[in-house]
RNA sequence: GGGCGAUUAGCUCAGUGGUAGAGCGCCUCGUUUACACCGAGGAUGUCGGGAGUUCGACCCUCUCAUCGCCCACCA
């Protein structure tokens, strides 16, 4: 027997160890030799091995399970590839922090290997976490193939990519400007940089009224401001010229430390005012360098003073044009952003007063010492954007440095072509733009890393630092001795890959690549990949160009990309907001105080007291536990395409009440012996709500179907969710109640049979959105007679046909609209449940009388009446009802005031009227009638009958009525 | 600066060239033997503004406004 009320956590782990033990979700079983069933395969987007749980993950693999679920159930051999990513900076981040908390010696101190050694131990503690959370989610992977980026096969995979490419000339190493995250102090993508607004406040020019004494800007104000923001301010030099110091060029920059590496000043070829000056030298302040003036149609005239200072070892641009220009590069920061010392300082003549300080201290001096020099022109807040480093938050250096780099733009080409060749098809399609948008303008991916944490390069390097790429050391080792003609000495790069160049193999060498496996010939291109439209160029345009390179194929027929989980305002889930979410809260349920101290356990004084009051409003009770079938559902009826999540618990509670419903109707079928009987054929019911509910669970199940198959969750879960409230349980349920509570043998037996098919088909529709309760409700669903799956996760899809019958669907209908309209009047006549009152049907002929009395006791039942006439008219005062081409009427005589229903009535016959006079209006129109299709005109022509039979016999109601 | 998306009931959002929808909330009634995590009934919208195409526009086109996102720029 089910429990009387739906617990989710009572049959959660119970199910889940039940998939386990069976097996269900391993991929290949049972593949014939002509590798039948089809393969359908996904694979997972690696979650970070250091992440845990969040609301992304939870639509993500939500979305991924249901594909997997609902085309294992089609028939498919699903293989759903589970796995974590080794997630470079971030785990190497967490196990240092660990280190710091425990007061351990730091990794430089212990060395790589001792520290390698350390990360391991944590990945083998810690690491498990988000794999064991995504199996709370009912997530259907094969956990038996789980695999991690850096373990040996994908380490292999990494490696033998490394090299080929690197012997295409794909790869190669190059010294240019990088991104230089000081905190990490290792080189990152442009990917990895965002932009952050800065805007200052502080504005001085010598002409200030406040500074007529010519005292300067305020600096006390200005260090304070540069503490908060680095940015936000422009501050305008002078450079004189270096043999006419009375004369001097403008320029203008937001980061004056940067002038002592500046090597030139460009102006534009064209730009009159500086015609003279091409080629003259200026001395650069502070340092005493000579630099020149350079011709360069970089320069804006428009921009500033239209001469720009050339830094090209810390600026871009600045890159460009000092190699057209010929311009020194000179380095001025360390590793740690700090201005250089010693040696190269020295060479570099950086006035020692810098040398070792940090660059935003120096960037204070400079300006102070330009004002003291005389040659700070003004200062001009202004609105810019600085690069800040996406894991650190730290503020990036364009940074001179080696670096490996691949060629992204030749492979970017096959990567393209896939997409516009619609190999692969981006669901919502516009964001294809995207990726081709990017792809087209692909700049040259910085992959080498500065950490310990991660696939280790597979280069060596001779004594004069000739550099050898190998499979191994002793590859490398041979190559170096021929090459030397003599036994020498290597030594290996110490930089590891970007975590995101083992992540783009993710589709094949998960697979088994480099070996030739079964698996990546069977599973291989992967049927979709579903993720967020965050990481297309971080992740999948890199899969499209690893996968079309290495596989000659691309690696997915679909990339369907949703959208963002945000709160029920809209805002985006972050910590420093409070206002994360935790899928497992939601399954579980958190008190209060849980609640609250989750929430605020990264915050600063100030945040925790906001974001603790916001929370007790918002959350007085704390969460309840609402499961995670619940929390699944609402993912898919919310996850419409292309649009972002804005997650409510109003909403998950209102889909927590939808399983309840269902475990209810379940019940009832339990309590009323609906068995599931194995020779019931839904295409030969008979009685007439059955012959109704089989065609309309067809409708269902084909509405479901196409929905998951157009990656229209939204509309496959809110189509299921209607038929199984409204249609199933609202009135299936209700109409049969008088059969089953009959004593007509036959019909009550195969309306159970009935009720207990239509249950199996709606368990398996709900299935790939909630596994939990559709699993537990199967093993409930006994049957008398033989087979039926046991386990519902590895039943058949229900595929329905001919089960609609146009009369059975136009009886039902006309049962419940009768049913309808006699509520509503005894809503709006204020007439009690309590009271039973007759229902006469007015002028019926032999078909609606017979309708009448097949159904008399469903309608007397539900309409609450306790008698049906038939009658030529209406009694004189009655409430009067049209249902199609039937009149029903309700005798009110002194039940009611006559003076409500003549009311009812007039607003009846007025929007009747309305509508009459617009289908009038419409066929009036002879454009209309000439132009229009056919179909529409004949369906407004027939719906102007209808109105009219309608009208006339309110009218007559009415008539009677006032006579 | 370039691109994309959004603007529909109090709230959150679906939607289709031909009679405007859902959930929640709201109002009224209700212990009818599955379910109060429920049932029945009800109210609520010049579908952001303007123009155009069309027999017909919430839907297509243009334009404006507001909001959001992505990319580029950092003198």
């Amino acid at each position: 027997m089910l429990d009387k009320t739906y617990q989710p956590a009572a049959i959660e782990p119970r199910i889940s160890a039940a998939w386990d033990e069976a097996g269900a979700f391993k991929a290949g079983a049972g593949v014939d030799p002509d590798g039948k069933p089809d393969p359908y395969c996904i694979v997972i987007p690696p979650p970070n091995v250091t992440g845990s749980l969040h609301m992304g993950h939870a639509l993500n693999n939500t979305i991924q399970d249901i594909l997997c679920r609902f085309e294992r159930m089609r028939g498919k051999d699903v293989l759903w590839q589970p796995g974590t990513d080794h997630a470079g900076i971030a785990t190497q981040m967490v196990v240092e922090r660990q280190m710091m908390e425990r007061q351990e010696l730091d990794r430089r101190t212990i060395g790589r290997d001792a520290f390698l050694e350390k990360v391991w131990d944590w990945k083998a503690d810690s690491g498990g976490t988000i794999v064991n959370q995504l199996k709370r989610l009912g997530a259907s992977c094969d956990w038996s193939r789980e695999r991690f980026t850096m373990d040996e096969g994908l380490s292999q995979a990494v490696l033998k990519v490394f090299v080929q490419l690197y012997r295409d000339g794909l790869i190669y190493k190059d010294k240019r400007l990088v991104n230089w995250d000081p905190k990490f102090q290792t080189a990152i993508s442009d990917l990895e940089v965002v932009q952050v607004d800065a805007s200052g406040k502080i504005k001085w020019s010598p002409d200030d009224d406040e500074d007529e004494d010519n005292s300067g800007p305020d600096f006390a104000a200005l260090e304070k401001a540069l503490k908060r923001s680095p940015g936000g301010q422009m501050y305008h030099f002078r450079y004189p010229l270096a043999d006419d110091p009375s004369s001097h060029i403008v320029v203008a920059t937001t980061r004056p430390e940067t002038m002592l590496g500046d090597t030139g000043v460009a102006v534009h070829p064209d730009d009159e005012r500086y015609t003279d000056m091409v080629g003259k030298m200026l001395k650069l302040p502070l340092v005493g360098r000579l630099i020149p003036i350079v011709a360069d149609e970089y320069s804006d005239p428009e921009k500033g003073t239209g001469a720009v200072k050339i830094t090209p070892a810390h600026d871009f641009n600045d890159f460009e044009v000092g190699k057209r220009c010929d311009l020194a590069r000179i380095n001025i920061l360390d590793e740690h952003a700090a201005i250089i010392d010693g040696a190269e300082a020295e060479e570099h003549d950086i006035p020692k007063a810098y040398r070792g300080m940090d660059r935003f201290q120096a960037r204070l001096a400079v300006i102070k010492d330009m004002h003291a020099a005389g040659l700070l022109a003004k200062i001009e807040p202004t609105t810019h954007q600085v690069p800040h480093g996406d894991r650190s938050s730290e503020v990036i250096e364009p940074f001179l440095t080696d670096q490996w780099y691949v060629n992204a733009e030749e492979l970017a080409k096959p990567a393209l072509a896939a997409v516009r060749g619609a190999d692969t098809c981006f669901v919502p399609e516009r964001f294809a733009n995207d990726y081709y948008r990017w792809l087209d303008n692909i700049q040259p991916w910085c992959i080498s890393r500065q950490l310990w944490w991660g696939h280790q390069i597979p280069a060596w390097y001779g004594p004069d630092d000739e550099v050898f790429v190998a499979h191994s050391e002793a590859e490398a080792q041979a190559q170096a001795n021929s090459h030397y003609g003599k036994q020498v000495e290597l030594s290996r790069d110490p930089d590891v890959l970007d975590t995101w160049f083992s992540s783009a193999l993710w589709p094949f060498s998960t697979l088994g690549w480099p070996d030739e496996t079964p698996e990546l010939k069977r599973y291989y291109p992967t049927a979709a990949l579903v993720t967020g439209f965050d990481i297309i160029f971080f992740w999948v345009a890199r899969m499209m160009m690893m996968g079309m390179h290495f596989q000659k194929e691309a690696p997915f027929q679909d990339v369907y990309i949703h959208g963002l989980v945000r709160d029920g305002q809209g805002n985006k889930m972050s910590k420093s907001r409070g206002n994360v979410l935790d899928p497992l809260d939601i399954i579980d349920g958190v008190s209060l105080e849980d609640l609250v101290a989750k929430r605020t356990a990264s915050l600063n004084k100030e945040q925790t007291n906001r974001v603790a009051k916001e929370v007790r409003r918002e959350f007085p009770e704390g969460i309840k536990p609402y499961g995670t079938d619940a929390l699944r559902f609402t993912m898919a009826a919310m996850a419409a395409q292309g649009s972002d999540v804005k997650l409510s618990i109003d909403r998950i509670e209102g889909y927590r009440n939808f399983a309840t419903k269902l475990w209810n109707a379940s019940r009832f079928a339990e309590m009323n012996e609906c068995v599931r009987q194995t020779d019931f054929d839904p295409s030969t019911v008979n009685e007439t709500v059955n012959r109704w509910i089989v065609g309309e669970t067809e409708r269902a199940a084909r509405a479901v179907t196409e929905g998951i198959e157009a990656y229209k969750f939204n509309d496959a879960a809110s189509d299921a969710y209607e038929f199984v409230w409204d249609v199933f349980c609202d009135w299936y349920i209700e109409l049969i109640k008088p059969i089953l509570s009959s004593d007509e043998d036959s019909a009550k037996a195969e309306t159970r049979a009935c009720v207990a098919w239509v249950l199996d088909q709606v368990l398996k529709l709900l299935h790939p959105f909630m596994p939990f309760i559709t699993e537990e409700l199967w093993a409930h669903m006994v049957e008398y007679g033989e087979k039926r799956q046991k386990m519902l996760a590895v039943s058949r899809w229900p595929v329905l046909s001919d089960l609609q019958n146009a009369d059975a669907d136009a009886e039902i209908q006309w049962v419940i609209d009768i049913i309808s309209e006699v509520r509503s009047v005894r809503s709006e006549m204020n007439i009690p449940a309590s009271s039973k009152i007759p229902l006469q049907v007015i002028g019926a002929d032999r078909s609606i009388k017979d309708r009448a009395d097949r159904h008399e006791d469903t309608i007397s039942r539900l309409a609450r009446l306790d008698d049906i006439r038939f009658e030529n008219t209406a009694a004189k005062a009655s409430a009067v009802m049209i249902v199609g081409e039937t009149t029903i009427a309700i005798p009110l005589e002194g039940v009611i005031d006559m003076d409500v229903e003549r009311a009812r009535l007039q607003k009846e016959i007025a929007e009747a009227e309305s509508d009459l006079a617009k289908m009038d209006a419409k066929l009036g129109n002879p454009k209309f009638v000439e132009r229009a299709k056919p179909e529409a005109v004949e369906e407004t022509r027939e719906r102007k009958v209808e109105l009219e039979v309608t009208l006339s016999k309110l009218s007559a109601a009415r008539a009677r009525l006032d006579g």
